[in-house]
DNA sequence: TAGTTAATTAACTATTTAGTTAAATATATA
DNA sequence: TATATATTTAACTAAATAGTTAATTAACTA
């Protein structure tokens, strides 16, 4: 949990992830969308790695990194869900979270 | 957006958050809850009232601190809503927000 | 095999973060 | 008024973070 919320405090580690939202990519691919060198994105992908929130697979001389979008989710619920009063579960829809919630008050 | 995640890196913001869930309380209070000094505290809670989780209110000599859902939700929400591809919404209720999202790959 | 490309690891530096103690501020009370 | 209490601010230090370049590893290709 920790280490999840400490990946997701970099806004750079934020748009790795919102990239990988959208398509599969290379390290090389991912570098490619910052101004940063690529041990330094390198170092990005590890800690999202060790957080779960992405995986790797090697293929040939690339490594393809994907988005683990269930553990993402998973793990923004298992924090909220503290926060739900019981008997009050969150009860949401798209964007409509913080509306619902605000309503709820 | 980044304060908060950046504010919620931290375990110890991340317990005071939970505990001002279940009720508001001075800084006194919140301080003796943690093996850590005064400054310490504060420090955390102006790092908390910064990205907008908490706000005080000052009683007195004393500063009381509360909780302010509507702004954690809204935030986890904003950024959960780019993962969620259109046309499929997040729609879930209580503690299964990651089975739903599971269940949608 | 030699050379090239993709990616990571190592070694290092500058900056930020998280804590400390001491000082300051503001309110309450004897 | 003087003193005590609650809280924050200031000044400082140790540790963690985020970047750099250079070196290493692994796989492809001429």
């Amino acid at each position: 949990m920790s280490n999840v919320f400490q990946a997701l405090s970099s806004p750079v580690r934020r748009k790795i992830l919102a990239f990988l939202s959208e398509a599969s990519l290379t390290a090389g691919e991912i570098a490619g969308k910052f101004e940063m060198s690529k041990p330094a994105l390198s170092k990005h992908l590890s800690i999202l790695t060790n957080a779960g929130l992405i995986s790797s697979e090697k293929k040939g001389q690339f490594v393809h990194y994907c988005l683990v979008k269930e553990n993402l989710f998973a793990s923004m619920n298992d924090f909220l869900v503290d926060f739900c009063p019981e008997g009050k579960p969150l009860k949401v829809e798209s964007h409509a979270i913080a509306k619902e919630q605000r309503d709820m008050e």
